[in-house]
DNA sequence: TGGCACATATCAAGCATTTGCTCGGATATC
DNA sequence: GATATCCGAGCAAATGCTTGATATGTGCCA
């Protein structure tokens, strides 16, 4: 919030060829980021953050009003991109179960390749839930979800005798956890973290034969 | 550690009532693990703890070393009560599917009980992960929840196809979640929550008949 | 019983460091 | 020369922890 009209600059690149105007607002965001997500949020000082940039603490200040702003931003990004993913997935498949399970394999994928933002989204969860903007997001998520859930209920397809909200804060619950132990440089692949996940928590909540 | 013979007086009480000796250090402890909870480790300061426990802040230091030492002792006692039930579970129980429901059990009324701890456990995790005591004590637990779902397995109770250790981080991913959403003041009480997860993951991973 | 030495427990004050943030001025680009 | 960008220095507040003094209750011996 309260951008101005600070973009002018954002084709120029000067004779260094280090980044300029957005560009360099770019780097400070994934260099936030990365600290974030590291040290966490409160204990990542303004001074980490633009060692990580290339620059010095001060300059940081003429991009963002405080250290609260970038982690505003930083997390901005991944969730707009999550909550349109989920709609359109929602909105395209017809099967509520085929539904769920791409919104389990979106999430997924989501949380592996979104490594820093979903790790601070879980650690920093305190100093986040505060921000409106981040819980208006979060809340429009859940709602896809229950909506996915609601209709395989009413079709027959997930079993009736649970709480829809439960069983989606149980889902998002495993899913999200896959943060804290799954190791990109590893042996195991998304896909296969995707294929158990999905495997155990579709069949647990199935309508028995 | 270096605890010296300051318990000697324990059993005296100061005619003012208030705590001293072993049972000041348990005020302390509470105090931390209410602050730690509701604030987290590195923003939680030595004077909220103070207050909390009706003290000066300097006053802390003749009970602990450090404020580091403080959320290693209020974790201690969580975790052991949580690795010695387990234990005596999965001892107890022959039937697998018996023993996980018991274990899945044991861990939510532990979540709900102690609330702030496994707050504490998740939200500071990047602080807590390299003390070695804690470590090896969440390493028993694993193993543990390990052996159940292995004993299931070999005896056709649970699906082979999954890989075990991906299960269990499944399972106590969607466990630990319950921290985040469950209200012990609302509606919902911990029975319903136990078995709504217990049927879920259960069924997800119970071998097809 | 009274009084003294002692260990326990707490305070009051403050020190050194770190932290978020500010600001005037330098530098470069057009 | 104007604009965009960044530096360098530093300030005010907060923080973990230390320290010397002080109070409080206990055991002991005359």
């Amino acid at each position: 919030m309260s951008e101005s009209g600070k973009q002018v600059g954002s084709k120029r690149r000067r004779s260094t060829g280090s980044p300029t105007g957005v560009a360099r607002k770019e780097v400070i965001i994934r260099a936030a980021a990365t600290v974030f997500a590291e040290k966490g949020f409160s204990n990542a000082t303004v001074r980490d953050i633009a060692d990580e940039a290339d620059m010095l603490s001060g300059s940081l200040y003429y991009y963002f009003d405080s250290k609260e702003a970038m982690i505003e931003e930083v997390l901005a990004t991944y969730l707009d991109l999550t909550v349109t993913g989920y709609q359109r997935a929602a909105d395209e498949l017809e099967n509520p179960a085929e539904a769920l399970h791409e919104l389990i394999s979106l999430a997924l994928r989501g949380v592996v390749q979104y490594r820093s933002e979903v790790t601070i989204l879980q650690n920093d969860w305190h100093y986040i839930r505060p921000i409106a903007s981040i819980a208006r997001r979060q809340r429009e998520v859940e709602e896809i979800w229950l909506s996915t859930l609601d209709r395989g209920t009413k079709a027959g397809v997930f079993r009736g005798d649970l709480d829809t909200r439960m069983v989606y804060r149980t889902l998002m619950g495993a899913i999200q956890a896959v943060i804290r132990w799954y190791d990109p440089r590893g042996k195991v692949t998304v896909d296969e973290v995707i294929a158990v996940q999905s495997s155990v928590l579709l069949d647990g909540i199935r309508s028995p034969r």
